[in-house]
DNA sequence: GTCTATATGGCGATAGAC
DNA sequence: GTCTATCGCCATATAGAC
């Protein structure tokens, strides 16, 4: 027990590192995007010099990664909600819809983390295709199996039907706020939120 | 009319140059994204020198601007096609959905533009207004026309359904090849095409 | 484990010849 | 108008002291 606390102690101190790493890099990666982002700011922003950045990771791209994978686990994963979905359909889908809009419009890192995936998704495929893996893929299947269990809905295609429900929302966002459209392209966010689950649910 | 013929000539030679630095730039920019570009390898891929590049735009900043700007007029404004939709409702819509995803799938330099827009995002703000404007709005604009002038479709908002079914493509186009997620994920594009369709249909 | 200092190369942008 | 050559700076990554 005495040996496991030290040994526990030691790694504690260790990690603190990696987490004001990851912390700092999260801040410049984020922004900068990959390619805009240099080693020597992630290591100021994170309290470090850069030798202990790279004594933590093997270089550049294994920072990004491992930063990237856990943001995809930790920090993004509560966007759309995973949790079963139960209730009258109308008041679900409504919900459910409601509260991805306001999460995604109101969380900028969320909307910054798109951009730099996006973007990176030609030079980092296995990451992009990760994030879909962790991120979207929960959702769809989530949303696949409420429509399955309510065979009242008359939906032909549930998976299909699940893939346009969240394709809109996450579509609108990235035209109002990620592309910045909302001036040029005006809609009350109800709008969607509204017409979509009217079209799901108008058996 | 010599010397117009002249001046004509004149910026002729001048336009091919022109014309050289941006293809040259478009490769380089699509592929590695702004600031992963260097004004070498443009100069080099345009096969002229980094100083003709420099007279001809004012910086990187300049002539990246101009790059999508053209690419957004010229080059991908057809992919969904603006022309004024016009027949019965199932066979339009459906034949607008496959024709939008087959243009998609098989452009890797659109699905690129993409991502260079998307990451740039939020660095270049004016410009991802811009290609809301150009390239979304008139194909949600003539979407929402063709819904307006079919009152028995009994479409409640014609707008917002617009955007979800123009929304769903660009998103199914973003996880299935631009996220490399159609292993992960996979689907065939017929059952999103008629299930589209069908909930727009459903009256 | 963490630091300072540095090696090495590529970057954006320009000067000056032609 | 276009080129070659170059300036000054900042990038990734590492060596060596503590």
């Amino acid at each position: 027990m005495g040996l496991l606390k030290l040994s526990e102690t030691y790694t504690e101190n260790s990690n603190d590192k990696v987490e004001q790493i990851l912390k700092g890099a999260m801040q410049e990666f984020l922004v900068h995007g990959y390619a805009g982002t240099s080693m020597d700011r992630v290591a100021a922003s994170g309290g470090v010099s850069k030798a202990t950045v790279y004594s933590h990771f093997q270089d550049k791209k294994g920072l990004f990664k491992a930063l990237v994978e856990r943001l995809a686990k930790e920090r993004f994963q509560s966007v759309f909600g995973t949790k079963k979905l139960e209730g009258e359909p109308k008041k679900v889908l409504q919900e459910l819809a409601v509260k991805a809009l306001n999460e995604m419009f109101h969380d900028d890192e969320y909307m910054a983390f798109m951009r730099v995936l996006i973007g990176e998704s030609g030079r980092f495929p296995e990451i992009a295709q990760f994030c879909v893996e962790s991120l979207i893929k929960p959702v769809i299947d989530t949303l696949h199996d409420y429509f399955l269990s309510h065979k009242e809905l008359n939906i032909s295609d549930p998976e299909a039907t699940a893939r346009i429900f969240v394709g809109s929302l996450v579509h609108f966002v990235m035209t109002q706020k990620i592309m910045h459209g909302s001036d040029v392209l005006p809609m009350e966010s109800h709008r969607l939120t509204d017409t979509l689950t009217d079209l799901v649910i108008s058996y």
